[in-house]
DNA sequence: AATGAAAACTAATCAGC
DNA sequence: GCTGATTAGTTTTCATT
C-alpha cells in the first residue's frame, strides 16, 4: 500500500460514489489503473464496503443509546456476542476493558423501542446487568479524519 | 417518503456504489426515476453522504477507545463540542445524559497516540475530567439493521 | 503495474404523458 | 412523477509496453 493507495482510500472515505475516472484524475492515473488498485484494496480487506449514510431521525429512529453489558460469572464472551448479534438494533458492539464487558450503541424509534431492546438484552443468557446511557444529541458521527501519517 | 424510497435507502446502505440502473431493476423503476428519487432524498437530508468503509487496522489505527468527558462548572456544552471538533481523532461525539456530559469514540495508532489524544482533550478549556475505556475487540461496527416498520 | 483503445454499460438531460 | 430516447461519460476488457 503506497501513497496513491492511501489517497484513493481517503477520497473514497469522503465520497464513496466517486467514479474511477474522477479518482484517476485526482491521483494522476488512468481509469483502469485506479480500478486495479481499488480491486486489490477490496480483495485485501482494506476497503470493506460502501455505505450510504442516512439521517436516523428521517428513518424514524429518534433514540440513540449506549448500553454497557455485564456478564454472568463463567460466561463465554463470544457466545454472548453471538447471541446479541440477533438484536438488529445494535449498530456497534465493542468488547471493552473495565467495569462492563461490552458497550453497545443501539438505535430505536422511541423510548418504548429502547425499553424493548433492554428487555430483550436482559433476557439473553449470560447477561447479568445492563447500564443504559441515553444520547441527548449527536454532535457528529463517523467523521472521516486525516489519515495517519507514515 | 414511500416504500420504494425506503427500499432504495436500504439498498444504498448495504451497497453505496449500486448503480441507478441496478437500483431501478431492484425496485421496478426506470433509471431516471431512481435518479429523481435519490436526488430528492439527498436534498431532503435523508441520505447524507456515501462512505467507503475501511479496516482501521490496515490504516495503522490499532487502538479504539471510548472517552467520557466531564465538564467544568458553568461551561457551555456547545463551546466544548466546538473545541473538541479540532481533534480529528474523534470519530463520534455524543452529548449524553448521566455522569459524564460527552462520550467520544476515538481511534489512534497505538497507546502512545491515545495518550496524546487524552492529553489534548484534558488541556481543552471547559473539560474537567476524562474517563477512558479501551476497546479490546470490535465485534461489529456500523451494522445496517432492518429498516423500522411503518 | 500502467497505458490506450474498443466495446458495453451507465448517467444525465429532456420532451412527452 | 414516470417513461423512453438521446447524448455524454464511465467501466471493463484486452493487447501492449
Amino acid at each position: 500500500m503506497d501513497a496513491v493507495d492511501r489517497q484513493l482510500i481517503q477520497a473514497l472515505r469522503e465520497n464513496g460514489r466517486a467514479s474511477y475516472a474522477e479518482l484517476g484524475r485526482l491521483v494522476g492515473l488512468s481509469g483502469p489503473s485506479v480500478t486495479d488498485r481499488i480491486n486489490r484494496l477490496e480483495s485485501a480487506g482494506v476497503i470493506t464496503g460502501y455505505r450510504a449514510t442516512v439521517d436516523s431521525a428521517s428513518l424514524g429512529l429518534g433514540v440513540t443509546a449506549l448500553i454497557g453489558i455485564s456478564l454472568s460469572d463463567a460466561t463465554d464472551h463470544q457466545d454472548v456476542a453471538d447471541r446479541m448479534r440477533s438484536l438488529t438494533e445494535i449498530e456497534d458492539c465493542w468488547f471493552i476493558a473495565g467495569d462492563d464487558s461490552y458497550m453497545l450503541k443501539v438505535r430505536a424509534n422511541d423510548v418504548d423501542g429502547l425499553e424493548s431492546i433492554i428487555r430483550r438484552l436482559s433476557a439473553l443468557q449470560g447477561i447479568s446487568r445492563t447500564r443504559t446511557t441515553i444520547v441527548l444529541s449527536t454532535k457528529w458521527e463517523d467523521r472521516v479524519g486525516a489519515l495517519p501519517g507514515e
